[in-house]
DNA sequence: CGTTACCTTGAATCTCCTCAATACACGTGG
DNA sequence: CCACGTGTATTGAGGAGATTCAAGGTAACG
């Protein structure tokens, strides 16, 4: 259940080791389109507030139901997954955590992880420390307002995956989740990406959508033979992105981009 | 689609016609052990944010999908219900709200509900103007910070449904849901309730969990044939909360009762 | 007293699940 | 270098669970 722990967290800011670490002043993550310009205050305050990056290997698990964490993290790369282990053993994923992702809200507001997240790649991650989130409420209330918008963003994404689930037939369902995983990842990138290249296997597409492995398999197969798409371990081209938008009923959520931490 | 619009909003404090209208210092929503008590200076930002009430009736349309409402919420009194129609006519709800819950938070962070809202009862209202929700974070970071717990807790309920539509079967997700309402129930009433008294329908409870509205009737026979429940119109029930609970492995997600506006 | 909304039940059908077996890529140790 | 184990993908067969269609039944309302 945990996994090797050989995670390493890089401590203080321009000491010995800190060598490679990113100064917020030049993220990368603020190129993302995404991400709303910050005011000098706002960068001053994120730069004292992040206390060091923190790598994992694939396979860890970074948040454990049930437990808590004393830190906050943003991905700064690679790909994690939120998921339950229900009693009867089932697995149910809600979601893959991705570039710019907020990671640990939960434990901060509940004291408590309600799900799980893992580590599908090796990832680099930003920490904050969780205690002192209450000055980014009492000091920054424009970066307290995007904390809310953050978790209503997951939010407004969980119920969008609950129609899918709920409402469509397995074509549909895995057409949505491919679709959904494109935009994500032309969110963190170009966007104009049509691969999505991550370790995601179809046991995972199938825990997301509520679909047996095999029947994921048997889908996915169709929608391969339609010519929707390409599937290799690791990487998935999407060839008929309109096709895919029509099988599901996706519905684009546009949120009006509201920027974040 | 919309609904009769007989909605009244009864503005003005203490005028003339406010006379029905509750003062926030004597809200019956504070005696909700779920709520934290407020500080004297958060009370009075409260009323003074507080611009009213207004009283909808049941089959309203409080919000619909794609458009946004000057407005915040916070139900008084009665039932309501999120959701939203897909593209092949299908209804997924996603919660229903009750007394205490906040209505309309996407709107004024997203500029767009991605759902929409309706009335199952008459209801009772209270009204914040949404674009003053700035001055909420920029003064009260408590309350900002109740905010974003308010969010986050719809995140983990969403979660806690995706996890029983995707992984569980028919009985076991009625199961679910009865428990899951039965608990809302408690949260805004002494605390031992066993019924659940609202205009829910089968049709309610199927589109919420992904169920046709045949299997969902077969499968709450069932359960009454149990012994688990007894279901009138309106009215249902909970014979044996016990047995629900294993049916539908459901796990109490147990938040520290953080408070609220 | 007819209309409407909701609940109920049976029958036929189909989607999706489980079981079972195979195939392929990869890494490890002999 | 090959044998083996592990993780992932693939495919077929049989059956359970859920859907749709169809036809009532019952309570509330004007």
């Amino acid at each position: 259940m945990v996994a090797r722990s050989r995670n390493r967290i890089v401590k203080s800011r321009p000491g010995p080791q800190g060598a490679q670490e990113i100064p917020c002043e030049s993220c990368p993550l603020r190129q993302m389109e995404t991400f709303r310009k910050f005011t000098k205050e706002e960068l001053a305050f994120i730069s004292n507030f992040k206390i060091g990056e923190m790598t994992v290997q694939a396979g860890s698990t970074i948040f454990l139901e049930g437990h808590n964490s004393p830190h906050l993290f943003t991905v700064l790369d690679g790909w994690a997954m939120r998921f339950k282990i229900l009693q009867d053993g089932n697995r149910q994923v809600f979601n893959f955590a991705f570039r710019g992702d907020l990671l640990g809200l939960q434990s901060a507001l509940f004291d408590k992880m309600l799900h799980s997240v893992e580590a599908l790649t090796d990832m680099r991650l930003c920490v904050f420390p969780r205690e002192r989130i209450w000055e980014l409420y009492h000091e920054q209330s424009n970066l307290a307002y995007d904390m809310t918008w953050m978790a209503a963003r997951e939010e407004s994404i969980l119920a969008q995956h609950l129609a899918a689930v709920g409402q469509m037939p397995a074509l549909g369902r895995i057409a949505y989740l491919i679709v959904f995983l494109l935009h994500q990842v032309r969110r963190g990138g170009r966007g104009n990406e049509s691969v999505i290249s991550a370790p995601i296997t179809q046991e995972h597409i199938g825990d997301a959508m509520g679909l047996s492995l095999v029947h994921t398999n048997k889908t996915i197969r169709k929608l391969q033979a339609m010519g929707c798409i390409e599937w290799q371990r690791q990487v998935l081209r999407v060839l008929d992105e309109k096709r895919l938008i029509e099988l599901s009923g996706y519905d684009r959520q546009e949120r009006e981009e509201r920027p974040f931490l």
